[in-house]
RNA sequence: GGUUCGUUAGUCUAGUGGCCUAUGACGUCUGCCUGUCACGCAGAAGAUCACGGGUUCGACUCCCGUACGAACCGCCA
């Protein structure tokens, strides 16, 4: 059976008979005469019950949410409604049979809702009923047929690799699935199918991408979910530029046939330090100007103690300039920007606020040279106002990089339906984790260093540079890679410079340095995070928007109860006891 | 692990110590209505105000705790 979708029908459908399916999603008793809007995936349809239809005692009878089985003839509307695809004719009814029933649902079905999102996430299977969330995950559909022909036809071979891995001591936490043929033992879900891509490169195969699963028990955000989907690819025999050439052309390629939107390549490219130096960021956001300021130099004769205290113990003065905020931050506002960068551990805000004349924290402490100086390196103009923080360096724009999205959003700088595509590079190999006491993996242990830089591995850390890039949209990592080592006298070194010991590596990657000693060939590749990707194509600001079944921000399913206990006999099969908390 | 905010009929919401025997909208139910499409009109039912404790003569309202939800920080190679 052929479904006829309610929206394929149309004037040249009229006084065809058609027999839909779909659920009631209005009825409109007139007395006498009833409409029903008919809801199928595809959209609606208006159908007509008379007085004189056999079914009209049963199309009374009909609620909101019954499936029902429609047979009918098309005819043109007198009354159009331009609103509705199919505004243009309607259906006669000929006999209508109730497939089945629904209880009264807990919110209605309409574009528009005002049920909180526990709510939809209670009922996530009515929630899919309504056209914005049904649409993006057709929009998610649609992106990954169009990510499978593009790769397809670039000569990429899909491949599965395992969801029950080995657990991995760099990186995130990881789930971790008990093995009951193996008492004691356990396996791990994959953050990232990361060893066994390179390990099919080893193999051979040359091109590969898979569209995988990747799980990370860590906390969640707005755009961080336990479970998430990436277009994992890896390339065999290429260098940095190949792979992001290969991916932009994929992206653009995406944007084209799903959204209709040209993307202009090649994309910019922008080192990672000049990032974080202008932006305050890895992945920013470029919709809209705002760069950091260094104005240190301002300061250096300065009469206020704090900051001459800061900047005799090498600390900086960075700035960034609200075009026109003078009139929206009011002395309330820059004290919620003050609480904001107190959050992100700075000592505290500056500002300077260009009106009749110029006000501020510190103006008061200014010398005239100072402040005519400020104005100038700032290109401070009337109703303008800056932000400076003082502080450490990787504080300073990491603080102001955050402040500059909020000042940017509270201003509504920031136009939404514009895309902005970059890559970051040059990402530095390490960088130090004061919770671990060392230099951990900035991108991964597997990411190969510069070819200038391989020396740095073990004497200079801080000034190593890696082969990773990441492709950054609209101020979202949308996904992110390397060219990776290949070489298995470097691997060890890197694992070395992790301060792994021998018998670590022996035990958690002797299996994959051993498979670096058989032939592997160059290769990189790159992840994109297909849930990012759909959102910003969707243009929403929440990942559960566009997944099927997400979990909430304590990585729970409200509609399932999941996670829950269970059952001492599959703990005792485990052999896992649970040990209650003090 | 931390910070902040929230939780009131099926849904969303009003509520600032006695005026609450809790407001409004949508939905539901009953009756009327033959061209509606946010159908209309008339009426009705529906809430142990998340849970537990405290303060008070008196708590939906104030305080503490718990649960759940949200955003952010830490975390996310």
């Amino acid at each position: 059976m052929k479904k006829i979708w309610n929206v394929s029908l149309n004037k040249e459908s009229v006084l065809k008979e058609v027999t839909l399916y779909g659920w009631v999603a209005k009825k409109r008793n007139l007395g006498g005469l009833i409409f029903i809007d008919l809801r199928d995936r595809s959209g609606i349809v208006q159908i007509v019950i008379r007085p004189e239809d056999t079914c009209y005692e049963l199309a009374e009878s009909l609620k909101n949410e019954y499936v029902i089985q429609v047979t009918g003839k098309v005819v043109e509307r007198e009354n159009k409604n331009k609103e509705l695809v199919t505004g243009e004719i309607e259906i006669l009814v000929v006999s209508l049979q109730i497939l089945n029933t629904s209880l009264e649902i807990p919110f209605q079905i309409t574009d528009e809702t005002s049920a909180l999102e526990d709510t939809r996430l209670k009922y996530r299977y009515l929630d899919i009923r309504r056209t914005p969330i049904k649409e993006k995950l057709i929009l998610r559909h649609k992106i990954m047929q169009a990510i499978r022909s593009f790769l397809s036809e670039h000569d990429f071979i899909e491949v599965e690799t395992p969801i029950l891995c080995k657990s991995t001591p760099e990186g995130a936490r990881d789930y971790l699935v008990p093995s009951r043929v193996n008492k004691g033992n356990f396996y791990a879900l994959p953050q990232s199918p990361q060893l066994f891509k390179q390990l099919l490169m080893v193999g051979g195969m040359e091109r590969y991408f898979k569209i995988a699963k990747c799980f990370r028990d860590e906390d969640l955000r707005a755009d961080r979910q336990p479970e998430f989907t990436q277009v994992d690819m890896e390339m065999s025999f290429v260098c940095e530029e190949d792979v992001m050439d290969i991916t932009e052309k994929l992206i653009a390629d995406v944007f084209k046939k799903v959204r209709n939107i040209d993307i202009e390549l090649p994309l910019l490219k922008m080192k990672y330090d000049d990032a974080i130096k202008y932006y305050g960021s890895d992945k920013p956001d470029l919709r809209f100007e705002m760069k950091i300021m260094d104005v240190t130099d301002v300061f250096k004769k300065t009469s206020l103690a704090f900051i001459r205290d800061g900047l005799e113990s090498g600390q900086v003065v960075n700035a960034i300039v609200a075009k026109n905020g003078a009139s929206y931050y009011s002395r309330k506002e820059i004290d919620k920007c003050t609480l904001f960068v107190k959050n992100l551990k700075a000592s505290g805000l500056m500002y300077l606020k260009n009106e009749e004349e110029l006000t501020g924290s510190i103006v008061k402490n200014l010398s005239a040279e100072e402040k005519e100086n400020l104005c100038q390196s700032l290109a401070l103009e009337k109703g303008d106002v800056a932000f400076l923080v003082l502080g450490e360096y990787k504080l300073v724009k990491n603080v102001l990089g955050a402040l500059r999205l909020k000042v940017a959003k509270d201003l509504e700088m920031i136009p939404s339906h514009e895309y902005k595509l970059l890559w970051v590079t040059d990402f530095p190999t390490f960088e130090y984790s004061e919770e671990e006491g060392r230099f951990v993996a900035c991108h991964h242990p597997f990411t190969s260093p510069k070819d200038e830089d391989v020396d740095k591995l073990l004497k200079d850390k801080e000034h190593c540079y890696s082969k990773a890039y990441d492709i950054v949209i609209n101020g979202y990592e949308a996904g992110g890679g390397s060219i990776r080592i290949h070489n298995e006298g470097i691997q060890k070194k890197m694992f070395e410079a992790l301060e792994l010991t021998p018998e670590d590596i022996q035990n958690k990657f002797g299996f994959f340095v051993e498979a670096l000693k058989y032939g592997t060939p160059p290769h990189g590749g790159l992840a994109i995070g297909l849930d990012r990707l759909t959102m910003l194509l969707s243009e929403t600001d929440n990942i559960r928007d566009v997944i099927a079944f997400p979990k909430t921000a304590s990585a729970s399913d409200l509609m399932s109860d999941c996670p829950n206990t269970v059952s001492k006999k599959q703990l005792e099969e485990l052999g896992i006891e649970i040990v209650k908390k003090a």
